[in-house]
DNA sequence: TTGTAAGCGTTATCAC
DNA sequence: GTGATAACGCTTACAA
């Protein structure tokens, strides 16, 4: 730690001077490329590694972009992470990554750790809304730029990658009006989350085309997670008037709903179809599989580091009114197949 | 991002020196509280932000923990992984995140960035072994503490946090031999990595064990991925002599299997008995539920953090030698259950 | 093509 | 309790 060596170091053992030294070695085109070669060998040799910190203090840009997220710990955030980290590696940019783990606290607390680490940009999903105007800003105001994905502000004119949540969750449910459904739950998430919202009010949207009622008691609302799903299956089987469809806001309830179904003695989709949303691998493997929205991970990640990124290096500007929405087919699968020949399947993968 | 607030600005606002101001926002014992209040609000009132790296310069130091790891988005990744976000964020470390995507050459340069950028402490799981003991060192040769889980370098006594893979293997080869199976096949991955060297060793001692003859031909090799599985189940169904087990080194391809068995017609335990590893949701939700070994992830990741934080802030010391295996479970479930009564049934969740 | 020198914003070491 | 001052290692006008 105490014997790094530095540039001037090399300087010193080379008998030139620590700016040209600092020049060779970020391979400006004004030194002569005899001296560049001995002084990246020196360099090599005497095990120097550049100092970020000073280099970043100096140019007051850290090469960082920070990324915010809820939890990381699902199919569709780490994968979209993961395009984001290959993204920006090739950049040559890292990621700082923090989750606010549901706590609005934890989220305002790792706005602030962000900013002070200089991060150059940020791609934020977030876990609530309130404090996204209000904390964004000390970001935004000082020209830090900022890619939403996911989970969105709504309303506000900041640049996100999207799909069109509600017009998914239209399409679900008029598929499951299609098959014939007439009482369907929508198991939903923390309304206050803008994708959640969207697909509810997509579901809502769908019912009212249809003529069917809007009933308010078909609406649940859970963690979304596999330990809530036994609980939300009995209050499903619990009805009045038992359902014939769920649609679940995500894939790992719906699947999870599936299993206590069956193990209730239901048949899927015979007795009630269920579907879910993301496309996980698991909406894929289950028996039946199960109809789901394709909510392209890989795609958002990538294409919201890209925009970020072009901007950071100057390729192109962000606008405060850029809007990406992507695609997200409807894939009709087993679990809501409910007439025999049926001409609106699509895809099983 | 011109106009920050410095130190310097604070003071001359208040008729005070910068180290006066410093001080105070470090909340130094040594200063009057009167001035830290005032000090404070007026950091406040003027915007102040701490600057990372003018401090990291001058401390050495960067509150900053690199994280090496093949792959983020699995399910045992991306669980470790916010494991060790939370630890290092209530501990006021950030996480730096590279991924090396199977290729070797990144897995080095990944190494080098997080070298540069001056991590306190680095978390790996490795993709490959060979660069291991070289390229690690230039961390470990100046004295940055490394911590390695899951793919960890097999030989070396560097501080790592496993589980017994080999021991679990064996288990649960011995529990399928319980259940009467003869002919089990092994889909491994690449076994130049750790864990799964260790989990075919363990397989094969478990046949040795029983007496059954060690057949190559039993062992396939694959990426593990939902992708690949349709092509090895294929292969296990054109053997000669049908197999009547498989044991899968992940969940997933456990489970794509099991699926495109049932595509086939094969009743699952009945033709072929199905295990898995790692205990993922999908292992879970299955129909039927598949036998497997807790890996537990989110303990590993809480496991190396922690280990990690209190060496770095001076609580405990990491022994070269530190060596943590973590228990790791046999859940006995449907999908190996071919005898009736059994009594080797411990748990379903 | 190379050198000089002035910062970048903090913190540590002395002083007082 | 507080202040001066000197680093920390790098980049970049400006000179030569």
């Amino acid at each position: 730690m105490s014997g790094e060596v530095t540039i001037y170091d090399i300087a010193e053992k080379l008998g030139l001077s620590a700016a040209t030294v600092s020049r060779a070695l970020k391979d400006n085109p004004a030194i002569n490329s005899n001296t560049k070669k001995k002084i990246r060998a020196a360099a090599e040799a005497m095990g120097y590694r550049s100092n970020r910190f000073a280099s970043n203090l100096r140019k007051r840009t850290t090469n960082t972009i920070g990324v915010v997220v809820p939890r990381l710990n699902s199919n569709f955030m780490s994968t979209a992470i993961s395009a984001m980290e290959k993204m920006a590696s090739d950049a040559g940019y890292s990621l700082i990554i923090v989750q606010s783990l549901e706590s609005p606290a934890k989220e305002i607390a790792n706005i602030r750790t962000l900013f002070n680490s200089r991060v150059d940009g940020l791609m934020a999903a977030l876990s609530s809304e309130q404090e996204t105007d209000i904390d964004f800003r000390i970001l935004t105001d000082r020209g830090i730029p900022v890619v939403f994905f996911d989970q969105v502000p709504s309303g506000s004119s900041q640049p996100c990658i999207i799909i069109d949540n509600a017009q998914a969750a239209h399409a679900i449910t008029m598929h499951l009006i299609g098959q014939g459904c007439k009482r369907i739950v929508h198991l939903t998430g923390n309304v206050k989350r803008f994708v959640y919202r969207e697909r509810l009010s997509g579901y809502k949207m769908a019912l009212l085309e249809a003529g069917i009622p809007f009933d308010e008691e078909l609406v649940l609302h859970s963690d979304l997670t596999e330990l809530s799903a036994p609980d939300i299956a009995n209050r499903i089987l619990e009805m009045d008037g038992r359902p014939d469809a769920l649609f679940a806001a995500n894939d790992m309830s719906a699947a999870a709903c599936l299993t206590a179904f069956r193990e209730r003695g239901l048949s899927i989709p015979g007795d009630i179809a269920v579907a879910g949303f993301n496309n996980d691998p698991i909406s894929r493997l289950m028996q039946p599989n199960i109809t789901t929205i394709n909510y392209p991970a890989y795609q958002i990640g990538a294409t919201a580091a890209t925009y970020l990124l072009n901007h950071l290096t100057g390729k192109s500007s962000l606008q405060a009114t850029n809007k990406v929405i992507l695609h997200a087919d409807l894939l009709v699968r087993e679990s809501t197949m409910r007439l025999p020949h049926n001409d609106q399947l699509r895809s099983v993968f």
